[in-house]
DNA sequence: CTACTTGTACTACCATCGTAGTACAATCCG
DNA sequence: CGGATTGTACTACGATGGTAGTACAAGTAG
């Protein structure tokens, strides 16, 4: 997995966890970019893209950080968006290896025991 | 979505539905790349994969052929490993979109009752 | 054996993607 | 204003992936 998608999601997953809060700062692209070994450009491609999808917002000069936005409805119903989406192409993955919903369903509720998330 | 995945889907989508029953002979690689508008290798490196993955099998000079092997034990539990790890994949992503398993079920659940494969 | 049909190996080209390098622009702060 | 800090635009390079072209190999059928 690139490595943008690896940050990207590190990022989305730390807010929805909490580890990031609302308001909070991210450290700098240039930071970030050291950090990790990796070119500023990469670091800087996953917060504009960030910023597109309303989860963070950046001020030149100063920093990036967590939006409120993502905490407002409209917001919220884009999020249930995504969702249908993801369970769409899911669906079509398995219904084109042969599964139907309820094998599906079946995996999914022996998860929820293991792994209450 | 790249030609040999559209192609290979449809194939599984196929034998999965008896659309296609096993025995059954499939088009030729040059036939079907013709009809298809494509080149003969990439139907060959489908062919050829779902040859690897037990669902035909081929005869130099004769033909492919949906195989008879995935019906049997072994395969059916390879089949289940291979939804685990669709599972796996699937949770992992909604994991990062900040959903839970139980979100993903009741979504999974309404869609149940709408389209019941 | 020979002609024909089948799948296959090898190669090369083109597009796309991911990342890095460098230079630029906006903003802050003294 | 002017230096420092922030994010950003542009470019280029390397790697990978997908497809096509051509030539080959294995098997069948007469």
């Amino acid at each position: 997995m690139p490595l943008y998608a690896q940050l990207t999601r590190a990022i989305r997953f730390a807010i929805a966890t909490g580890r990031l809060r609302v308001g909070e700062q991210l450290p700098t692209v240039r930071q970030l970019a050291v950090e990790l070994r990796v070119n500023a450009n990469t670091v800087a491609r996953v917060y504009a893209e960030l910023e597109r999808s309303g989860t963070l917002e950046t001020r030149r000069g100063v920093g990036t950080f967590v939006s409120a936005r993502h905490l407002d409805g409209n917001h919220h119903e884009e999020h249930e968006k995504h969702l249908q989406e993801l369970v769409d192409r899911f669906l079509e993955e398995a219904n084109a290896m042969g599964f139907s919903v309820d094998d599906l369903l079946d995996q999914l509720q022996s998860r929820r025991k293991k792994e209450p998330n």
